[in-house]
DNA sequence: AATTAATATTTTGTATACAATAATCCGGTG
DNA sequence: CACCGGATTATTGTATACAAAATATTAATT
């Protein structure tokens, strides 16, 4: 992506996930163009970009709205993740080096000694460290399009934030997640990768849902 | 979309299933602009969405390039729908009403009549009635964003033109394994509905194989 | 003849101007 | 007072012009 469209979407993602944008608002171009200090014509490309990231959603002839998210989509989201990378982590088993396996490894550690300091958590450790390590894994996966398709899945406003809303038992459940993929992956067991990962995911859900409205979230209808 | 920006999508991702682009090829925005008869702006728009559809891919400052399929990339691409459309089958068999069931039933029967005519096949018949089967079973999972994912999965340039090499027992098998699916989700048996969508789209994968080059396509590295 | 540097050309990226369409406002009419 | 129709404004869509970057070409030097 060029440089002004480069811009225009860190712009106009910081802010939608900021909340300066209400979820349904009317998104004008060329109000944009002035926030970024751009023309329009970059505003428009990162407005199609971040369609695709499912942060807005265009409506030809009529504009560009910020997407809003029901109970039921976040389910959706969710466990089709669970199902992505899960599938990704039996890939992962497979096909794993020594090198992925050492990088996930390194991460379970730094993010454990952090847990286990005694001082307050460090959510920026955190995050970090889970992004490398989920990072590691898809790349371990070597499946290009699944990574496209998890990323673009989570590159979303709801899920961005969930992370945020982890209390202590989560973090420390989530690393023992980790560290048992890491086994898994080790000991090439695609099965037992897949399942761990699943309930990984899972139980991040269930984490949203504690936070979020729980009574939103109801999946059947 | 909007008018013009349309009218190029189509325009260029036509040219390029019809192979007038060669894979790799460096596509010009203004020659594209001639040839649609618009101006570059809704060419760049119309090469963004197909660079989203993975018809072709944009380097920055450098210009677009058609897509090039390795054999690795269309097993990946098989897989992963098989794994996703099998999904949108369980969900289907949990939630279909007798709406949808009537309607892919109607199509399976379709499909039988034009192959027990006796005539030769008529591959619009069968094109045109696996589309609707597909989508009324997607529309009958429920879930905008994988009827989402796996649409652009499958709105690629190697998928696309994959029924064309259907033989006339490979239509049979298709049109078997689509009334087995009716079967399933009419007994609302996810596990069956599951078992036999995957069975339906590795089976889709093996006539492609046999069909392109099968030596390229070997998934083991 | 090969290599490099400088220059020219081509191509993409951005800004602006204009056209088409949709939304808003306002006055008239039942 | 509600409702419809037309004019006005606002907003998106498209074309064009200009800037920046990359590529190709040429000339000079070894």
């Amino acid at each position: 992506m060029s440089k002004a469209t480069n811009k225009a979407v860190k712009i106009i993602r910081k802010m939608i996930l900021d909340g300066e944008f209400a979820p349904g608002s009317h998104l004008k171009e060329e109000e944009l163009a002035e926030v970024c200090g751009v023309s329009r014509t970059p505003v428009r490309d990162a407005l199609r970009a971040l369609a695709g990231e499912d942060y807005v959603r265009i409506i030809p002839n009529h504009g560009t709205f910020v997407s809003e998210w029901s109970g039921q989509d976040i389910a959706e989201i969710f466990l089709l993740r669970s199902m992505l990378e899960a599938y990704g982590a039996r890939l992962a088993a497979e096909k794993a080096t020594e090198e992925h396996i050492d990088t996930m490894r390194k991460e379970v550690e730094r993010i454990d000694k952090m847990l286990s300091s005694g001082k307050g958590v460090d959510l920026d450790i955190f995050l970090a460290g889970n992004k490398k390590f989920h990072e590691t894994l898809r790349e371990a996966a070597g499946s290009d399009r699944l990574t496209k398709i998890i990323t673009r899945l989570i590159a979303q406003p709801v899920v961005a934030r969930t992370a945020m809303s982890y209390d202590r038992d989560d973090l420390q459940r989530s690393n023992e997640h980790h560290a048992e993929l890491v086994e898994a992956i080790s000991a090439k067991d695609g099965e037992w990768a897949h399942s761990v990962m699943t309930s990984h995911i899972l139980a991040a859900f269930q984490v949203y849902k504690r936070h979020y409205s729980p009574d939103q979230l109801n999946t059947s209808d």
